[in-house]
This record gives structure tokens, C-alpha cells and sequence, in this order.
DNA sequence: GTCCATGCAAACCTTTTGCATAGTA
DNA sequence: TACTATGCAAAAGGTTTGCATGGAC
């Protein structure tokens, strides 16, 4: 999951008979270049910037194509959107999640992971996949107690 | 959260000015009944088995109500459909979710809850719920290799 | 009698899809 | 040229809501 994010896009298009157009392009870099979490709508208003006659569609086909690939992970963090974030040189992690102004902290921890491996492995499961959410009050917000949700 | 079920309702109904009716009771009762993780589609299903003539809008409205009084807590597992379990004489628990069979196992483990605790302490956030879910296959499913969806 | 609850159907909202057209290789 | 991708608009799918009617108190 290394290398330049356009030849790694080429290379898993070539891979799979399918094409690169002005629009891939576009959508791929201006998701890779944000910084993650980001949701459909305000991707396709930030490829907007770029070229306003993008269609919705495309972005959604394309972020599934990503998602395909292994370069995005969606979330659903359970407002109805789901979002993406890149999957380039990352690490898993889990996510805090501030209810009052939506912000969004990675963390992760070695010791939850083992945890929860030997409760799946007590179980009888194989876990493949794991969601960790933690919603509550940021720091500013525990602060400003009742800061304009962002 | 003890006592019987339809008293609770009754006097939750009656604090907020809410009035008892034939289907509220039918609902709840059949909800209650069930052993967790239901739908709105099932326990539509199961509620029409009783009285054909209720409503999705009267189940949904109904399962809200209950969530809002704390009687039931909503989950989201990513298929796109809402699943309600009872809240009556529960602890908070975690979940094991069979990707193949769709099983769900609860669970609940004190340490990891102590250091998702930590972990949001060192991160400032104040946490006041979280989500576990841990996706794989259950020992059957393992075992059966690809039996069919539940 | 007053006001809430219900049922129905339409509206919502995000995401997906069919289809004609445009674009890539 | 052959076949994929795009844009548009319609369709999907779960959930919510407006409204007239029915029911609880």
C-alpha cells in the first residue's frame, strides 16, 4: 500500500480491464488529499471545486471502486452517511467520536484488540472485522458545553 | 427498570400526557416477548400475527417511543435495518455478529470497557456510549463453510 | 369533548441503477 | 472499433411525516 496513490489507481485499474478517466482522477486525489472521514456530499462539493459538472453517481461509484481495491474503508458512523477514509498507509484503528460538534479521533490500542480476539476466540468466532466507536464530549465541547455542532 | 413491563409503559405513557392503546400494548408486549435483535419488519410480522391491521408507521413510532423512555435501545449493524433490543434488567453489553448466518452473540468484558475509559481520559472526550462489534464467522458457520444466510 | 394515536400514502434521504451518450484504449 | 464510464433521472429501500379518521381519557 505504498508508492504514488495515481500509479497505484493505474495499476489496480489495469489489473481489472477497466479505465482511467479525468473524473477518477479527479476524485481519487481530491479524497487522498483531504484528510479523512469525509462524506460523500462534501467530497463531491470539493471535486465540485475542481469540475462542477461531476456527477454524484460517479463519486459514488468511484469511492466504491476504492473501497474495492483495499485504498478507502467506509464507515457508517450512524448519521445516515457514510464515509470514507483513506486506506494508504494506515494502520487499523478505532475512532472517539465528539456527539457535539463531530469531530473525529483515531486512536488504537494493542491491549483492546488482544481483548477482544480472545472473547471472539472464547466464543467459537473468527472475527474478521471489528467496530469500535466511542461517542461523547470532546474537550472543547465539554468546555464550551454546548458548542454549534459542526 | 424493574417491575412488570406494562406498568412501566403505563406510567412512562402517563408522565409525559401519552396515552395507552390496543396497539402501543400489542407492540411492546410482542416486542418484550421476543428474544432481542428485532427488526422492525419482524416484529411487524409478529405484531400482525396478533392484529393484522397495525401499521409499520404505528411499529416505528411505537419503537421510538420506547427508546426515547429507555425501554429498548436501538442498534445499527450495517445491513440497513434498525434492530431494537429490550433495556428491561440488562447491562450493557457488546456483540458478536456472524457474517454468514447473521447470529448475534452478546458479551461483555470489564477490561475492555476500563480501557476504552482510559483511552478516551487520555484523549480528553467525557464517553457516554459506546459500540463494540466484532464481525466474523460463528463456530457453525466456520465448520459449515457457506451455509446459507439466516 | 379534547387531544392524542393510527393508518394510509406520500415524502424523505442516501445510495443504486437503467439507459443513452461520451470517452478510453 | 469495442467496450467501459459518465450524467441524468428514475428507482430502491428503510424510515418519517401530513392528514383525515378513530380512540383514549
Amino acid at each position: 500500500m505504498d508508492g504514488n496513490p495515481d500509479e497505484l489507481l493505474q495499476r489496480y485499474l489495469a489489473e481489472r480491464g477497466l479505465k482511467s478517466t479525468r473524473q477518477r482522477s479527479l476524485i481519487v486525489n481530491t479524497f487522498l488529499g483531504a484528510s479523512g472521514h469525509l462524506d460523500v456530499d462534501e467530497l463531491l462539493r470539493r471535486v465540485r471545486e475542481s469540475d462542477p459538472r461531476v456527477s454524484a453517481a460517479t463519486v459514488y461509484r468511484t469511492m466504491k471502486l476504492l473501497a474495492d481495491c483495499g485504498l478507502a474503508h467506509a464507515q457508517r458512523f450512524g448519521d445516515g452517511h457514510t464515509r470514507y477514509e483513506s486506506a494508504l498507509n494506515r494502520d487499523h484503528h478505532d475512532h472517539l467520536i465528539c456527539t457535539s460538534c463531530g469531530a473525529i479521533v483515531e486512536f488504537e490500542n494493542d491491549r483492546i484488540e488482544a481483548l477482544q480476539d480472545a472473547v471472539a476466540r472464547r466464543h467459537g468466532f473468527k472475527v474478521t472485522r471489528h467496530k469500535l466507536e466511542l461517542y461523547g464530549l470532546c474537550r472543547g465541547c465539554q468546555a464550551g458545553k454546548g458548542r454549534a455542532h459542526a
